[in-house]
RNA sequence: GGAGGAGUGGCUGAGCGGUCUAAAGCAACGGUCUUGAAAACCGUCACCUGGGCAACUGGGUCGUGAGUUCGAAUCUCACCUCCUCCGCCA
């Protein structure tokens, strides 16, 4: 959400921004139903004033008469105030639905693109893997080391669903035990985070009111969110931080659910794309400022780029352009890993800044040192996700007699330094 | 799942149809005093929003939403959250 009067003063900024996002937005449509929503506003609030007047008339009467009389009248003059109220009820509907809708404008560096096929290359690193032999998809690597059960899976969960076992799942949790150490050294909070959420996480970190389809939703009406950023972000909704705590700075991990819906002939095999896996997600609140949300964004970014170092997968960096970017998004970096037999990179992190377009939905608030409170900035980047981590580790780092190698920074919590067949 | 009870400003807590413009205390902040500090005393001390250059001023907010009433923190209904007890359960 953007503040009225910034768009009211930055129409023209709202409508680029709509057509750099390729999103369907009346920034003129909106301005009318503010302008409706003004006219009424003040008009109710004077017959207002005016009730108030008289209400303070009516406690001091003396005279029963003048008093009955004067109840009488306000009657008639309630009659005439419900309609009206009622007419800026319906204005208001509108005008809020409208406000949900409004994207957040993109950075100046931000390509033009209608999708992903616009995001542009910004970085490359590590050199991509040469086999002497015929390598195998992470699929075959991972069913021949019994790592995991993707036909048991199907009939047990359904489409995308799987099993990992054994080595398979000793690896992701020294995935997990590393990426704990690793991003907590670089000053973030470790918080496990309910994926069982409200609706108004979801609105608030703008997932919502569009992408409803792309989610589970439970009998009562609550959802399964898609990443834990939902919770983490809703943590302190409504709340008027401490200048002195900012940034906050949060590793949360969580369980995600994606319905993948409108992917069904997508990546129908394997890890790549699933309906249920786990995520490190960081989370950065900090002072509304533009130039410490880009100082943040970078640094996430780098942060999850020195992760993917380390283990030695070589991957590359895009900025997502005007089209590829969500609602609320401001500038987004994917990272993408290399992925042997699909000689192709694959998404898997994704870093954003939203200014204050959450925390304006979510009311996280902080009193600046001038005493003003202000709005919040937010951002966030995937730490790690798995089990689509493993696809492109197992497949680059996989032997011509079938083994995987271990990354050495990873080997201390795998507790070896190759998966073979037993 | 069943039966009760409760949600008031940063915190404690009074108010239970009209001087609520929400008492009082604590905390915090500013000042006086002091070499400095404490204490004492004086003062400030919620948020959202409209109008105005400003002084100032209108409206709204007592968990949330609807309703009753000329008038609601106060009455009614629904929902949310917390507490106590019972039941069930990892």
């Amino acid at each position: 959400m953007l503040d009225i009067k910034f768009i009211r003063e930055n129409k023209d900024l709202i409508a680029l921004a709509a057509k750099k996002k390729f999103v369907a937005f009346d920034v003129e449509e909106l301005l009318a139903t503010d302008d409706l929503r003004k006219m009424k506003l003040q008009s109710v609030e004077k017959k207002r004033t005016e009730q108030n007047v008289v209400s303070d008339k009516v406690a001091s009467a003396k005279d029963p008469a003048e008093r009955d009389a004067m109840i009488f009248e306000m009657r008639k003059f309630k009659a005439d105030m419900n309609k009206e109220e009622t007419e800026l009820e319906e204005i208001m509907k509108k005008w809020r639905s409208l406000m949900l809708l409004v994207p957040n404008i993109p950075d100046m560096t931000v390509p033009d693109g209608e999708s992903d096929a616009g995001n542009m290359e910004v970085k490359k690193w590590g050199s991509l893997p040469e086999f002497d032999f015929t390598p195998k998809n992470h699929i075959e690597l991972m069913e021949n080391l019994g790592m995991v059960d993707l036909v048991r899976g199907a009939k047990v969960a359904g489409f995308r669903g799987y099993f990992l076992k054994d080595a398979g799942v000793k690896l992701s949790f020294a995935i997990w035990n590393y990426a704990l150490d690793f991003f907590s050294k670089k000053g973030f909070s470790p918080m496990i985070v309910p994926s069982l959420v409200r609706r108004e996480n979801l609105l608030g970190t703008g997932f919502l009111p569009q992408g409803e389809e792309d989610l589970y939703k439970t009998q009562d009406g609550d959802f399964l969110a898609g990443t834990g950023e939902v919770a983490t972000m809703g943590y302190h909704s409504d709340e008027i931080l401490p200048m002195e705590d900012l940034p906050k700075k949060f590793l949360a991990f969580s369980p995600c659910f994606r319905r993948e819906a409108g992917s069904h002939s997508k990546d129908v095999k394997g890890l790549i794309r699933v309906h249920e896996f786990y995520k490190f997600e960081q989370v950065i609140l900090c002072e509304a400022s533009h130039e410490t949300s880009v100082r943040f964004h970078e640094e996430l970014t780098r942060n999850t780029e020195e992760f993917i170092e380390s283990l030695g997968i070589p991957y590359h960096r895009v900025i997502n352009c005007g089209g590829d970017l969500g609602l609320g998004q401001v500038k987004k970096y994917d990272l993408e890993l290399w992925v042997p037999l699909e000689k192709k990179y694959r998404e898997i992190a994704s870093a954003s800044y939203f200014h204050d377009f959450q925390t304006r939905r979510l009311n996280i608030r902080y009193k600046d040192t001038d005493g003003k409170m202000k709005f919040a900035h937010s951002l966030n980047n995937t730490a790690i996700p798995t089990p689509r981590i493993l696809v492109s580790l197992v497949e680059n780092f996989q032997q011509g007699d079938g083994s995987i190698a271990i990354p050495e920074v990873l080997q201390p919590y795998f507790g070896s330094d190759t998966i073979s067949k037993k």
